[in-house]
DNA sequence: ATTGTAGTTCGTAAAACTACGAACAATAAT
DNA sequence: ATTATTGTTCGTAGTTTTACGAACTACAAT
């Protein structure tokens, strides 16, 4: 029933991995890309680059801001979506880190 | 029945996307970092790194092997896994040219 | 031939993911 | 009040992921 329980798992690895999974769909990548090209856009205008239903945009979108790579705020009638520069940056690093075996722990994740 | 046939999809978007999938749990981000920084181990010394069952480690890195990270070879009796540098090098210029504003069709993914 | 070692594959189960249309909320405009 | 616009949430369905123990394969050594 119950899963492993061992939380062994270090602390950068968990994060780096929440990061990863979060960016491990090709419509949360166009939106990251799209997003960061950007500024700032409505769902409408998310919507539209991609080709899958409303309802699977949002959920996508829900996705991307559960991991804090992004920021929605309801301006009505629309919600703004944009990157979370904090955790943008954060990531960006974790995954530099992760990469660049010389600088390995310059720059923690 | 069928999802959406719509490969609407850039390349370099589903590259992205895969390699970020295949980094997309801390037990693999694990491995990924316990193999870069060895050049080559088998099996039993990844398993011996992770809580979970040896079952589970070896899906963990058949999924780590279709994503093209690292690659397995058989020198009987044990199973040497290594990271596979020429993907790996190319995950790290997809990561980088994506969190990279700046530099973004310098290393195209 | 038997036993041991090293990993993989199989069968199974619960949970999470991806997708859609339909229904719903919340504001704006008629 | 009614209608339109903008997104989210709900309900549903099929697929994939994660996990485990047990069974299995392959080689080596006794």
């Amino acid at each position: 029933m119950a899963y492993t329980l061992s939380n062994d798992y270090k602390e950068d690895e968990i994060s780096l991995a929440r990061f990863a999974k979060a960016m491990g769909h090709p419509a949360r990548i166009a939106i990251l890309k799209y997003l960061s090209s950007l500024d700032e856009c409505c769902f409408g205008d998310i919507n539209k680059e991609l080709p899958i239903a409303k309802a699977t945009v949002s959920q996508h979108l829900a996705e991307l801001k559960d991991a804090g790579l992004i920021q929605g705020t309801i301006e009505p009638p629309k919600v703004n979506y944009c990157i979370d520069k904090i955790n943008w940056e954060k990531a960006k690093k974790c995954f530099i880190g992760f990469f660049d075996k010389d600088g390995l722990d310059s720059t923690r994740c």
